[in-house]
DNA sequence: ACTGCTATATGATTTAGATCATAAAACCAG
DNA sequence: CTGGTTTTATGATCTAAATCATATAGCAGT
């Protein structure tokens, strides 16, 4: 379930360190030196535009990883890591994180599926954010986060509007008019103001 | 400079095959069975809405592969391959593929890298189109272009005013005024239509 | 139960960029 | 050199969503 077994990344000499609601953890533009993984809470990555406007690049829970692309692909953060609540994460330094990966081939490959993912969910929201209508928008990351579950059954959107907006490249505003719009015509279930899928 | 060697993709069995301008290589939705990789010519990725209206994801040239995230995060292709111009593609069977990765540890992690980078595109462009004004989109495009090739002296983009529309998410009439209002104001040079850098 | 804070709700107004329409360059194949 | 296709150009109009302005509801802590 994790991406690296926090056992494994003790083993590699990775601390614990706390975060809390609204802290960042590194910025965008600055170098990375860390490999990062959530053990407690949600970060996102995110940007903002000159007015403060946020874009939501990725949300990262319990056993995620998250900032290791520039590790990878030796580019400088392309976005800024803010704690979303209060949050626990597991902190490798880069060389250490490296030696782990050669000693194990399985989590090397791992990543690769990740990453790979990872340019999926990137390349279904650009294809929407660049062409598509708010309600498309929002039902299309809807369906993707129930996709991504495990567990098959009901499933209750974890977001905030303003969250969904800053996913979606949408103001507040609009996503509140469009989902109330969406389950007035039934395309939609709420159960107390949050999304069932 | 190529992804993998075209020798040694040879040695696993790959063909070389044929595509004409607009011909489609794959298909939205449909399962990866192949490795590609462009010997001659350029290939883009790219989805279209109900409209027809395009949105182009990445483009690729000669030594350049595409298509492998569905085969590392088994998912369907979420884009459409279409060559730009006529081309010739190495194409080597998935399994074949997967074997070649085993046997060769360098080009795997050369994998994680361009996966990495390929992040890095798409969450810059994912972040201008949302939030940013159409000439912060074209010049974050054109720095990002120039800063990719290798040679840093007078760079030409080497794009059509409709491309460039389809990879920043706006319609070529606003590409084309936003590009001549910038040399006017001699934010940019032309050099036969041509933005040059 | 009250206070403060965050999230949701809703109307009125504005605006950037899309859309529509048409034309002139530029380029290319025969 | 020519006729056809693609690309660039430019004006006029339209519209969806952003913005602005308040209000109400929900919830977390004391």
């Amino acid at each position: 379930m994790s991406m690296i077994p926090e056992e494994l990344l003790t083993t590699f000499g990775a601390r614990k360190i706390k975060l809390n609601k609204d802290e960042f953890l590194f910025a965008k533009d600055t170098e990375a030196h860390f490999y990062y993984q959530v053990s407690m809470g949600t970060v996102k990555m995110v940007n903002y535009n000159y007015d403060g406007q946020e874009f939501i690049l990725g949300m990262f829970k319990a056993g995620q990883s998250f900032g290791e692309p520039p590790l990878f692909g030796h580019f400088p953060y392309p976005a800024n890591a803010v704690a979303v609540e209060d949050c626990e994460i597991c902190k490798l330094p880069k060389d250490n994180f490296f030696r782990l990966l050669e000693a194990n081939f399985d989590i090397h490959r791992k990543f690769n599926y990740e990453l790979s993912n990872r340019l999926r969910y990137k390349g279904m929201i650009l294809s929407e954010v660049s062409s598509y209508p708010p309600e498309h928008r929002i039902l299309t990351l809807v369906n993707y986060l129930k996709a991504m579950m495990p567990n098959q059954d009901l499933f209750t959107v974890p977001y905030t509007r303003q969250q969904l907006a800053d996913m979606t490249g949408l103001r507040v505003e609009t996503v509140i008019r469009t989902i109330k719009k969406m389950e007035q015509e039934g395309k939609i279930k709420l159960k107390s103001h949050k999304i069932v899928v």
